[in-house]
DNA sequence: CGCCATGTTGATTTCTATCAAATTGAGTGG
DNA sequence: CCACTCAATTTGATAGAAATCAACATGGCG
């Protein structure tokens, strides 16, 4: 769509040295990582005739909360935050989504969450009623569809560990590690700076915690030389600290 | 498998009128709630070959967190408490399944927590082999278990908010409104009582509460006339207070 | 250089957990 | 039928973790 969505600069931006899919879904760098890698050569032309790229600035509204799922995306680039909110203006953050992240996995007719992107970000967006009509021709894509929920449900049911059961201190470790482990998976080796493109508020609000909880305990962990804060991310000092503590 | 399931008084401890599947899934009880709602009568025919009724006696442990899956379960009657458990004993409950709920959604290999009868039980059992083969050669069956997996990622998504942002007041509103669609949805109609049949423990597990505060938040909702509390539930005074507190 | 958003730090409050004890109630056996 | 037992629940007193309220610092950017 936008081919400026391959420039190193977005991707210096989006915390991601990965390519966006551009014009052919075969070189497409998260592919290993998302839905596609169920895909063969074949369904993988389908798929790419349908997929067009969208880029968004940082702070963008991918969509909102019962807004229709008119197109579903999968993250080539960037993060987004995944969002609840109630009434009164309390957030809970389900969710950040990474490159190689699927969102409508669902199949639902709207939302249940808003989606914001957290950096500048590159997706490949899909006109949901194709996609269904491709995951419905091809049963081992609603496999992988499915798959896909499934983990998604393990996660949240961590999560919801986190949110019930973890102390502030015992939650910000859980985050860093999970977060240290994403990255690896996207980069492909265990990266020694932890990135973490979202603000404190929406670590607080992912965490259930304030942003003066939030704030403090990181600088406690640094005070406490268990790890060092730094630009765009923090740097574990102490590993054992962080795998004993973490869910 | 053990007729015993059908007889009333088992039915009556498990807080819940309706009949077991018996020996034949056209009368059973729980279809329209269930998996079993998307299959013609040939599939049923296949599937009623592969199942089995199995009868578990309160306080049973239905699998445990890391087990295999063997088997893959329809509640039909009775109610069961989903657990994920921390290596110092911390708790958090991640669901109640109720009649018409499947345990099994996920198709992987291992449970990733651990199931235990809060009433007596009867479940429809499958073969987890079986049911995947069953699912894959059905492909509307495939897209059956995907809308389920979506609809509690959405459940699971809705928890996180309670959890991470609610006070104990709005989650035990929160819990109790729950529990009245979830009753009112397998009797077809609302109930003035709402059943609680797990106890104060597991609602704390749930909401992540300790059980004093459970205790303490619905016997001061009964001081304040909005509840009364009766055996095995709670009856509603005033319905508007909960609504308003409700998620 | 100064502005505004974001993040940090400090003081205090509040909600819920914790610790401790009393009460209820279902099931058991005399 | 009633006393007894044990688990579950309720209630009370206190402690503690995180929220709230309030400045203050930092840092990117026009």
């Amino acid at each position: 769509m936008d081919s400026s969505a391959r420039h190193s600069d977005h991707e210096a931006h989006a915390g991601c040295a990965l390519r966006s899919r551009g014009d052919d879904c075969r070189f497409c760098g998260v592919r290993h990582l998302s839905i596609c890698q169920a895909l063969d050569v074949d369904e993988l032309d389908q798929l790419e005739k349908m997929a067009s790229d969208s880029v968004f600035e940082e702070r963008a509204v991918l969509f909102r909360e019962e807004d229709q799922v008119s197109s579903v995306f999968n993250i080539t680039a960037g993060v987004v935050r995944l969002i609840r909110s109630l009434p009164d203006g309390r957030r809970q953050v389900t969710g950040f989504a990474l490159p190689g992240d699927f969102l409508g996995i669902s199949l639902e007719k709207a939302w249940r969450f808003s989606a914001e992107a957290v950096t500048p970000l590159v997706a490949c967006r899909f006109r949901r009623s194709n996609f269904e009509v491709f995951c419905e021709k091809n049963p081992h894509v609603m496999k992988k569809m499915h798959e896909f929920a499934s983990h998604e449900l393990n996660l949240a049911q961590d999560h919801m560990v986190l949110l019930g059961r973890l102390t502030a201190e015992e939650k910000i470790a859980s985050f860093l590690v999970e977060m240290r482990k994403r990255w690896a998976r996207i980069a492909g080796h265990e990266p020694g700076l932890i990135r973490l493109p979202m603000g404190r508020q929406d670590i607080a609000d992912y965490l259930g915690l304030t942003i003066e909880t939030v704030s403090r305990v990181i600088n406690q962990m640094q005070r406490d030389h268990k790890l060092v804060i730094v630009p765009d991310g923090v740097r574990f000092v102490d590993q054992n600290y962080f795998d004993d503590l973490a869910l």
